[in-house]
DNA sequence: AGGCTTTCTTGACCGATTCAAGAAACGGTG
DNA sequence: CACCGTTTCTTGAATCGGTCAAGAAAGCCT
């Protein structure tokens, strides 16, 4: 009834999209490795599967972006990132070197710094905090 | 000495670059008209001055980002864009559809979220926050 | 099991940007 | 003020990450 805790096939059904064994192998991949690229994703699902098409891992990952199971990161100058913890707004940081990503919870209470001061007429849905840096291992590796 | 309200070849003169038609028609141009894309400065460039390959647009808008005379914004799906305001770190505005792109000043004071919880050992510089909506045009074009 | 629809495979294609080589232009110097 | 070395611009090809399109295969409702 509710999908908290539910497995990838009951999460798919829960959406409206069919169980198929690319589907199940990218959500569990991905609940395994938050943060993957779309090659890593793919790289992961043809270990467990055999061969997949670039195209299905793709599809995959857009249709479950689609209807919510997955989150999209697209840090800039890094090819995009998924993610399962899709439903919380928490926020990340990037490392300017490799791209690696990380989680970073809220940080200033529950709802930070939406609500920008002059909106220009826009709708606003979303706040996208992304904190730039260096990971230690790069950080290392230019010194 | 200083380059506040400096013209564009003295700030150009100011980080060590050569001053030529194209970077001053860059810089011309992104004042007038900021968060252009390359394109879009490409085309108000080459209204100026004829011919200018489009590398050369590419060049001057790395060279320029690299010295802080411009800074780059690049909103996931959409092509980057530049601005000429670079020096204080205010935040964006952006159209999912459109792309358009606004400035929008700091929200909560002065440093507004940055700091966050756990850093995982990344060293940071810099707290980027992106609002994202849709513009008004976009929005009546949808209803 | 049947049949409609969704999904996967294959292969071409795309936009934005970068790489590479040589020609041209800037600007400090004699 | 002409020279020369370095920086910048031109030309043209290439790259990366991702999308489009058509048909084959598989899921799932009855």
């Amino acid at each position: 009834m509710n999908d908290h805790r539910a497995g990838p096939a009951d999460q798919l059904r829960a959406v409206g999209l069919r169980v198929t064994a690319p589907r199940l192998a990218t959500l569990d991949w991905l609940d395994a490795h938050p943060h993957a690229t779309a090659e890593q994703v793919a790289d992961g699902v043809r270990r467990r599967l055999g061969s997949v098409s670039t195209q299905a891992i793709y599809d995959v990952l857009h249709a479950c972006t689609q209807t919510g199971l997955l989150r999209r990161i697209e840090p800039a100058g890094h090819p995009a990132r998924y993610e399962t913890r899709a439903m919380d707004n928490h926020h990340h940081l990037v490392c300017r070197v490799c791209g690696r990503t990380e989680d970073v919870d809220c940080v200033v209470g529950p709802a930070p710094c939406l609500e920008p001061s002059a909106s220009e007429g826009f709708v606003i849905d979303e706040a996208e905090v992304v904190f730039w840096g260096y990971c230690p291992q790069c950080k290392a590796a230019r010194a």
